[in-house]
DNA sequence: CTGCATCCGGAATGATACTG
DNA sequence: CAGTATCATTCCGGATGCAG
């Protein structure tokens, strides 16, 4: 299996990356990121605990009931893959010489 | 939407990024994608041209029932997220001083 | 009240047979 | 060879239930 393959593994499923980017501004809270990405709760749940296992983030319980989702190194690292891929989507011209508007 | 978030509208399906990946080494035929990603002829025929919408491939006609696969420069832009992407799945955390802006 | 599990309908994906 | 048609399976999104 290709690097690229074993990124998606991880990477792929949708949310994934969005989850990510989110994280890059700072811990954030299960709440915070369901309303901020406007996710089902179920696919939240499972997308943050595929990440961790992953080694993309942790958690980091902050008092009664509340927990604070952060990225590992492991996880900040994916900031280059993420500035690219952004870069792409915001420089990059439509099909066939159409510019975006 | 985020800029992430529209590229993903794009390279987020399945197979997506991976046969954009195999196109980076030069134009490709639909059976070379087909047996090599191991993909369902369906779902590759649904990629292709989605992607070839998106403007990141286009069609080469060879001859007689045959046609290749190539990017374009929207597509070859692809090759600084994709190397990433794979730096990162390989172990690397991507080194800070590489990282392009 | 926040964090998650469960149930369900619809969309995406996979496997395979078939056509030009 | 390059797809399309069809059906089984898995994934996603939304609603709801429930425990801490």
């Amino acid at each position: 299996m290709s690097d690229l393959a074993a990124a998606l593994d991880v990477l792929g499923p949708r949310w994934a990356l969005l989850i990510v980017e989110r994280l890059l501004e700072g811990p954030q809270r299960y709440g915070d990121l369901q309303r901020d990405l406007d996710i089902g709760t179920n696919v939240l749940a499972t997308r943050l605990r595929e990440l961790e296992t992953a080694g993309v983030l942790r958690r980091l319980p902050l008092r009664h009931n509340t927990r604070a989702y952060a990225l590992t190194e492991r996880g900040l690292a994916l900031r280059g893959a993420i500035a690219e891929l952004s870069r792409w989507a915001a420089g990059g011209a439509a099909p066939d010489g159409l510019q975006r508007v």
